[in-house]
RNA sequence: GGGUGGGUAGCUCAGUUGGUUAGAGCGUCGGUUUUACACGCCGGAUGUCCUGGGUUCGAGUCCCAGUCCGCCCACCA
């Protein structure tokens, strides 16, 4: 046959693209299940291994036929992919390439988040720019806006994942505000709350002054700040002195309520029950005892504000106490608060109460101060507790489904340490508030009546109100926490509700019934509540089971400091620029190498040097095999012959298969790339086609033919074992190698075949490599120029013989020698240095070349050290307790080595005898 | 305060149930431009496995104590 042409250079960039959008083109990325529907052929395998004996022979381990199936962790339309993302979709399209290969009906769903405050913030951003607010565009023309946002960034966010090569099924792609995703929101919400776990209430909620809207407590960051702590005097009611309160916010004690001590507190137990005067007002206030309070802080009397301290909230429950609030939703002082502060900024007010309370001498003490204050996890504005109405969702009945399933081994978690921090989140579990004062986003389907006060909550838009037929009806204008939609994604994606029967039940034949539960969920442990508990709620609470068996938490990606990714370090690295700079494949199998574990992945844009290096040795691999195609007649590996180099590369091969599948097993993504890296690389290129260069280069043609046959075959298995890691260059050389066949895509992945097993082998060619590794040092050492050609004479003492049979021409290559040959008989080595090795002495013809007294040294120094090594077994196999109670395979290990450091050191020492006489 | 992860080569990290002389990538040193690859090839060097104790015939691995980093959750006015 011809020479098939490479380009001289690995250039990712000439074939990524067009690789990318033969797979798409081709349907290759819909789960096959569609293809056998339309009626489509099963895939043919690659020519040159149709006949191929590992086929047949994978045996034992049952194929499996359920489908493998993944949600993506839906990106926010907020912004473009950055590096996690990178991370988190390239691991993802590992495992969806792998089972697919494997057989299985694959299917990866993609789609994107709407991202209700986030994208909100960034059109208001955009319209503060241009001076307007968006109540200057109203709530329709806004939304409007909003939606040309996420139509902009949702075509850059898929262009990216094309780009790293994500191999999802675009046809099932899905948004979380389009009309399925959204009438399983408004389904979800009916149904909660006709279970009576939605409801309605007032409570202290964190509010963001800034962005306008209530915040769940997870959305809240706490960081450490530097403020003020005032003691401010409240006089007594009928005089007799007074208490004095410590706070960090004096403005809100226009809010307060009561002042509570501790009820064992000596010092204040006869206070209780009467009344102190709230200074700078006329209101007066009872004095309680709470058990809450500490009587180690401060002065041991707190003031209570129900309304603005989550605390002082509770104990206001408790004690039915009056809950007065004093700011406005924009963070200003209201009505509520004298009139020298209304209308001020918090802050200002707490200047001018200060101020006010020094100067009317209310105040005790003022100090710095550090304490945890609370911000909006999106715009980082100091949050407020603020009283208000927001609906809820009773989370308990969820949580407690939720770690039933769990601890019924329903989920998995990879790794497992996380599975504390999902069960410590489900036990401790709060409400969740799910209503945000925002526009974009799902509007809450909730209608008050007008007339009749009723309020209703609708799977249909209602015309009149259902109880007294007013048509006065108002809905309430919030819109759902983002996450309300998320935590249905693996359901709502494949078409919950509206594949239902009338019993409920999936449809049978519907994506719904086919895919659900999926497989796994890839995702950073940032989100494990946010999103992951909650998904796994709502899975179990509306689908009756979990929606993923397997949970994978990847690490954060982080910059070489170790530092998180931001936009303002400005540390970040975009995946695009990685793809540019090396391909998708080096950032994917470089990510994969690096996921230890799911640890935090240190990295910049010369990191992904590490899988562009690699890609580029399969590159010219091929490309050195290619070239040599021309004038060969290629046989069916099948009948090939089978020399040591081919048994033991097999061998290798299905070690690095059976390294892979228990790797996906425990999906240990740094574990299946070192075994792929290293048998590609170390055995196949270093060794395999170094040795298959003996017959490329000699001059029988059946030999050339049989070597090229093999070197192909090798070679396409390797390319199907490599595929899931870095998919586009094992595809562009599939196609290179014969473009009449299916792609590689879906090609049968090795299977771990019992045929190719050989220990044998790998023993045989483990003493030609020690052998061609000792004289190689030895050349090294003694600086012989690699273009030396030396005589070689090999010295069988042990049972290296059998393994070494045959393979002198190949060692007599390897290490360079024009006269290699097993020693004779009684033939003299003089002129010769010796490099000992179990069971040979290799002696190399070089004594004229190099320094005596430099060899003479060299071989003492490893004496010396050989002689340590043998005391310390000595020592060991002397211990009466080590004999007696090791296991005696130990021992016999233990023995046999020493055995053979002791033949070799007596070899060396005669040498060294040798040489020095 | 409650959890939780970690300290192994110059750097970043692997090291599965305890068992030969502790590994990888990068870096480093020496040699090499041999017609696949200098993003290469060949060879070398480098470790108180945080500290101290314990269990064991045997500890990087298990136990205890200490120490130093990190993360998550909660939070006192």
């Amino acid at each position: 046959m011809k020479a098939i042409e490479l380009p001289k250079a690995y250039d990712p960039k000439d074939f990524e693209d067009r690789i990318y959008a033969m797979w798409k083109s081709g349907g290759y990325f819909a789960p096959r299940m569609d293809a056998a529907a339309e009626g489509s052929a099963a895939p043919a395998g690659s020519v040159s291994t149709s006949a191929s004996p590992a086929a047949a022979s994978s045996g034992e381990s049952a194929v499996r036929q359920d489908p493998f199936v993944i949600v993506i962790p839906p990106p926010n339309v907020t912004g473009v992919l950055h590096m996690g993302h990178g991370l988190n979709n390239s691991l993802q399209d590992v495992l969806i390439r792998y089972w697919r290969m494997k057989g299985r009906p694959t299917l990866w769903v993609p789609g994107t988040d709407h991202a209700g405050i986030a994208t909100q913030n960034v059109v208001e951003r955009r319209l503060k720019e241009k001076g307007l607010g968006r109540h200057d565009l109203g709530r329709e023309k806004f939304i409007e806006e909003t939606w040309k946002v996420k139509e902009e960034h949702h075509a850059i966010i898929s262009k990216q994942l094309e780009k790293i090569g994500s191999s999802c099924d675009w046809s099932r792609e899905r948004f979380t505000m389009d009309e399925g995703c959204s009438r399983a929101v408004r389904e979800v919400f009916v149904g909660l709350y006709e279970r009576d776990l939605m409801y309605k209430g007032e409570y202290l909620v964190n509010w963001c002054p800034s962005c306008g809207t209530a915040l769940a407590d997870d959305e809240v960051d706490h960081e450490e700040r530097m403020g003020g702590l005032w003691e401010i005097r409240y006089p007594l009611s009928g005089g007799g002195g007074h208490l004095t309160v410590a706070t960090t916010r004096p403005e809100t004690m226009f809010g307060d309520t009561a002042v509570a001590v501790h009820p064992e507190d000596d010092r204040y137990k006869s206070y209780i029950g009467r009344k102190v005067k709230l200074p700078l007002t006329d209101r007066e206030i009872p004095v309680i005892a709470d058990a809450y309070v500490d009587r180690e802080f401060g002065t041991g009397c707190l003031k209570i504000t129900p309304a603005h301290d989550p605390n002082d909230f509770e104990i206001g429950n408790r004690h039915h106490l009056e809950r007065i609030n004093v700011l406005t939703d924009d963070g200003r002082m209201n009505g509520s608060a004298p009139e020298f502060v209304q209308g001020l900024p918090a802050k200002e007010a707490r200047k001018k109460t200060v101020e006010k309370l020094e100067a009317e001498g209310f105040l005790a003490s003022h100090k710095e101060h550090s304490h945890q204050v609370g911000h909006c996890y999106r715009c980082n504005t100091v949050v407020e507790p603020y009283l208000s109405t927001q609906w809820f969702v009773r989370m308990k009945p969820l949580a407690d489904k939720a770690l039933a399933a769990w601890q019924a081994g329903e989920l998995q978690f990879f790794p497992k340490k996380w599975e504390n921090t999902y069960r410590h989140w489900l036990e401790n579990i709060r409400d969740w508030c799910v209503s945000r004062q925002i526009w974009w986003g799902h509007q809450i389907p909730a209608w008050t009546c007008k007339n009749c006060g009723a309020l209703h909550v609708l799977r249909e838009d209602p015309e009149v109100c259902p109880k007294c037929g007013s048509s006065e009806l108002e809905r309430d204008p919030d819109v759902l926490d983002t996450w309300f939609s998320s935590w249905l994604w693996p359901f709502s994606t494949i078409g919950w509700p509206d594949v239902l029967d009338s019993n409920g039940k999936p449809k049978p034949g519907s994506d719904l019934a086919k895919f659900y539960p999926t497989a796994a969920l890839v995702t950073g442990y940032d989100i494990i509540f946010f999103w992951v508990a909650r998904m796994i709620m709502a899975g179990l609470e509306f689908m009756g089971d979990v929606p993923f068996r397997d949970i994978y938490i990847t690490g954060l990606v982080r910059d070489k400091q170790g530092r998180k990714m931001s936009k303002s370090l400005g540390n970040g690295i975009d995946p695009l620029d990685v793809v540019n700079t090396y391909g998708a494949d080096a950032m994917k199998f470089t990510l994969a190498y690096l996921s230890a574990q799911g640890e935090d992945i240190p990295m910049d844009m010369e990191t992904s040097k590490l899988g562009s290096k690699f890609a580029n040795k399969i590159w010219n691999a091929t490309r050195f095999i290619l070239m040599n195609l021309e004038g060969r007649n290629l046989a069916d590996p099948a009948d090939a012959e089978r020399r040591i180099a081919d048994r033991w590369i097999l061998h290798r091969l299905n070690e690095a298969v059976k390294a892979v599948d228990a790797a996906m097993a425990a999906y240990r993504f740094d574990d299946m790339a070192h075994a792929v890296y290293e048998y590609f690389w170390n055995d196949y290129c270093d060794w395999y086609v170094e040795c298959a260069k003996l017959g490329l280069y000699g001059e029988d043609d059946a030999e050339k033919d049989r070597t090229a046959t093999m070197l192909i075959y090798v070679l396409e298995e390797s390319l199907k074992l490599l595929h899931p890691f870095l998919p586009f260059i094992t595809e562009e050389i599939w196609g290179k190698i014969n473009p009449n066949r299916e792609p590689l895509i879906v090609a049968p992945y090795p299977e771990a075949d019992a045929a190719r097993e050989n220990p044998a082998a790998e023993a045989s060619f483990g003493v030609l490599k020690e052998l061609v590794t000792a004289v190689r040092t030895m050349r090294s050492e003694f600086t012989i120029p690699p273009s030396k050609d030396v005589k070689v004479r090999v010295e069988i003492t042990g049972e290296a013989g059998d393994a070494l049979a045959g393979t002198e021409e190949i060692a007599a290559m390897l290490v360079k020698s024009d006269d290699f040959a097993v020693a004779a008989e009684g033939e003299s080595f003089e002129g010769s240095l010796a490099a000992v090795g179990r069971g040979f002495t290799a002696h190399v013809f070089i004594k004229n070349l190099i320094d005596i007294e430099a060899a003479a040294d060299r071989f003492r120094k490893s004496i010396q050290k050989a002689a340590g090594l043998i005391e310390g077994k000595k020592k060991k196999l002397s211990n009466e307790n080590f004999v007696s109670r090791a296991p005696e395979d130990i021992i016999a290990k233990e023995k046999e080595s020493l055995a053979e450091m002791e033949d070799a050191l007596e070899r060396s020492a005669a040498y060294l005898a040798a040489l020095e006489s």
